[in-house]
DNA sequence: ACGCTAGTGTCAGTCGCTGACAATTGACAA
DNA sequence: TTGTCAATTGTCAGCGACTGACACTAGCGT
């Protein structure tokens, strides 16, 4: 998305996403299919891969403040330093993976096709998230960990501060995405910010539910959403740009 | 409440209400209105608000980061290490008049009249304690100094994440007192959550408002808060006890 | 083969925060 | 008043998160 820049950048070094200098970047790199991204960069995906691995491993055995980023670097044989410039704080590095996820709804939504309504549009971009995602996840950690992972945040008041602001920043900027669909301004329109707000409580009852629940497997993570948003879908699936209400 | 024990304690040094290591002292104190403070007691109390008045114009002038923990305890003349005597964290002192606030608000909440209906005595509950707070707040820190230090936690990341979870733990402890009142169980009926999750969005958005709004006054906060929640009234003055809907 | 630069390690230093111990100093009784 | 006891505070040492500076190694393109 964002074209090579200086430093290290690719696969998502730093805050991606964020800030982010702008398009530029008027040189080569064919359109689609990256070429073989050679050593250097694998070796990158590597050690990232590596560091989020052990970290989360770390974090979920023996608890978040109980693990050092020297642990972590020790265990990737890497030195601190080397941590720091993938994550830019330990923080980081716990939400490495909710990142990816987060940033395949986005890419999923909006992707979704105009006609549908914006409660449908959420709905099945969740749903068809959930349904790559696992493999994606895999590619860099088992999906049991990463689901191990999730329960820990939760119950880590550090990680569960951040986790709150991620999910407003989130909010944000899935409403944007909704009031651009209807062709709303989200700062004048306050049905946008409901409709996601109302959207993400059911997807947190969802995460809460399934994190108490017995079956802990991501199949069953699925079925929760599913049924959630069903439950909704009733009462929100307005349609605002023709005015109808379904 | 919880009564003096070894170390600092009464004024709310560190964190009161969480753990407490639980009632003991067979010792004095006659029940109610205390007898003169003592020059020790003064004297906490003295640097303590210092330590939180120093700390908010330091944060609300040069930003809560770039202001260290050894500047507010010089300032105040006291040694780092007092400082975190005092408070837990950095964080905590940002918070500190945030929470009389809170404690206000729940003690006028826990003394509503039974009759009346969940809503109706938060909303009360509010309008009260914004009328007794403005005193109890002057007497630490300058209203004013207050209210940019609450537009401050808003824009700074790593408070807001805090103020995030604060509140999530505020929702939670009046959840409970809101199902006590109305003789329900919180884990098996949601109405209560359901409601104060609604009534917090709702001063959410209030505060907001009233950041962005040109007046920044007590008074104003205070006319939003009374005039969003009686948008919300009407849908939600519900009586859950005695089955009417009004 | 040969620069160029991206990526890494080392070092030193800041800042938040804590345990331990010694020095003060109110509170209270003899 | 004096002395004892315990509450506060300061000092010191040290850990862990994080950063800037600089030197070094190793892919990459020519």
């Amino acid at each position: 998305m964002t074209a090579p820049a200086p430093g290290l950048d690719d696969p998502g070094l730093k805050t991606p996403g964020l800030d982010d200098p702008g398009p530029r970047d008027p040189a080569p790199r064919a359109p689609a299919a990256a070429s073989p991204p050679g050593l250097r960069e694998r070796k990158k995906r590597r050690t990232r891969d590596a560091l989020i691995r052990e970290a989360l491993e770390l974090f979920t055995t023996q608890g978040y403040e109980r693990t050092t980023v020297d642990e972590i670097a020790d265990a990737v044989e890497v030195s601190q330093r080397t941590f720091f410039r993938y994550f830019a704080s330990k923080e980081e590095v716990a939400f490495a993976v909710q990142r990816m996820v987060e940033e395949r709804f986005v890419h999923a939504l909006a992707q979704r096709p105009p006609q549908e309504g914006p409660f449908d549009a959420m709905r099945n971009a969740v749903l068809c998230a959930w349904d790559t995602i696992g493999e994606a996840i895999a590619e860099v950690v088992p999906v049991e960990l990463h689901l191990r992972t999730f329960r820990m945040i939760e119950s880590t008041p550090a990680l569960l501060a951040a986790h709150l602001r991620r999910s407003a920043e989130m909010e944000e900027t899935i409403s944007r995405i909704v009031a651009d669909r209807e062709g709303l301004d989200v700062d004048e329109d306050p049905r946008p910010r409901i409709a996601v707000a109302t959207f993400s409580a059911a997807m947190r009852v969802t995460a809460q539910m399934w994190g108490r629940g017995t079956d802990q497997s991501l199949a069953a993570i699925r079925e929760l959403t599913e049924r959630y948003l069903d439950h909704l879908n009733p009462a929100l699936a307005l349609r605002w740009r023709d005015g109808s209400t379904t």
